[in-house]
DNA sequence: TTCCTCTAGTCCTATAGAGGAATAGAGGTT
DNA sequence: AACCTCTATTCCTCTATAGGACTAGAGGAA
């Protein structure tokens, strides 16, 4: 959580020492989503190793995702993509294939002390103080989604004063701007079942009705959990697609 | 599908090309599954670049999947990990989230003409001849999954002669070890709704019970589609995870 | 304004080579 | 048999360097 004194292994090649050493620089916020870092020759110089090796070790963060390269301009730290985070984490589409993008309409926000499975999934201590956010999503107008988000207190707290009309359609960029916490990989589990009466009420559907349920935890860049959501859906419109290895 | 003269681009970089080459040689059977293919300084003499050039193009094939390098033994062609193909790509749950194994019994084979819909998937023309089988997977002797796959048939004519019981408990094993195919990525889309008539009998609920509904596109590692499945579950024992990105 | 040229900065491609680390196998020792 | 040592093979790490390609921006020409 807090900027760490390097733990850096020696018995590690160099360019691994370097893409953690790189890794932690974007973590604590010294280089920063969208802004470009050193040139590679002066990485090279700064750590005295030779250019291939800071090369080597930038091509190892680009494959993880963290940075991007673009020739001629520069090593940028890689900002959240929002324009295609609805194609990477919202996977829902109509029947006809295509992606649907909804609206979002926070309805409810607390501090809550975790319970043993939001506990788990965040990886926080039980009864660690939890913000708890519910909303719902919408296409067209119409209700298509219930969400329970569950965010760790501290590094989220810049969210308890944001008024709900300024959170937007899309959280991650809000984690951005608003807490510094770029959200890089995700992990999901689909089953089906009934949704609890709050999420029944809010979809405008009968508790028996058959329900789509998504549980995601959400990584940062360090693999850290850093958001724990489960969302409900009316199952007959409900359709996920996903590209595997 | 047969074997291409080179379609050598010179505008690309050397490495693309020899990634290209090597590729290619994977793709038309001279480098094997499992067989480690030449060392990367004769390869380099070979081609007449530099051996830095070489590891290049072999690095690309590594991270598509097609190639493993091993220290001191060599570069070898992948073969799929069936070991862990259940993990990759069959990835229903139990409800404490432990991978469930499903055993698996061959109900039909037939050669059809394609309909539009599986042409479409397959690539294939419309009324192609297909390998369609129909398949049970059961876990704890209980039918848990229905099947329907649907294979162009020229390049898996040996399935048509194979006997039901050595068909196995995986067809991607089959698919290698019989046909010379190698499913390197695939494409699934899950929905929920109700199964067929046969669907329903084979699994032994009701034909208005909610199930789950998985469509998978397979594709070898030249990103042709090999294989289109879909798949039928009872919905409540029903749990799907996935890692993004 | 619009277009072109030039330049500085940055990443990309490619080469060459030295030494290290992991593996497999041969052969010897206990 | 079990263990060790030695060697050949192979991939890995790291250095050093040269030229190319792409971008952004400054300045000048039409």
């Amino acid at each position: 959580m807090t900027a760490q004194v390097l733990p850096l292994d020696d018995r590690l090649p160099r360019y691994q020492q370097l893409r953690d050493l790189f890794a932690a620089a974007v973590a604590d916020g010294r280089w920063r989503p969208g802004e470009a870092i050193p040139p590679e020759d002066s990485l090279a110089e700064q750590h005295g190793v030779a250019v291939g090796t800071v090369r080597k070790a930038l091509a190892v963060l680009v494959t993880e995702g963290m940075l991007e390269r673009r020739q001629g301009r520069g090593t940028f730290v890689r900002r959240g993509n929002f324009g295609n985070a609805l194609a990477r984490f919202f996977r829902m589409t109509d029947a006809k294939g295509r992606p649907m993008r909804p609206v979002s309409r926070i309805l409810s926000r607390k501090v809550l002390p975790a319970d043993a499975e939001v506990a788990e999934h965040l990886g926080v201590a039980d009864g660690a103080p939890i913000i708890a956010l519910t909303r719902l999503r919408l296409v067209d107008g119409a209700p298509l989604l219930f969400e329970e988000v569950h965010l760790p207190r501290d590094p989220f707290a810049a969210l308890l004063d944001l008024p709900f009309a300024e959170f937007g359609d899309l959280l991650y960029p809000l984690y951005e701007t608003a807490c510094g916490r770029v959200v890089a990989s995700a992990r999901e589990t689909i089953r089906f079942g009934q949704p609890p009466a709050a999420a029944a009420a809010e979809l405008g559907i009968d508790a028996g009705v058959p329900t789509a349920i998504i549980d995601r935890i959400a990584f940062g860049f360090d693999q850290a959990p850093l958001e724990f959501r489960r969302s409900y859906g009316p199952a007959e419109r409900f359709s996920y697609s996903i590209d595997i290895r």
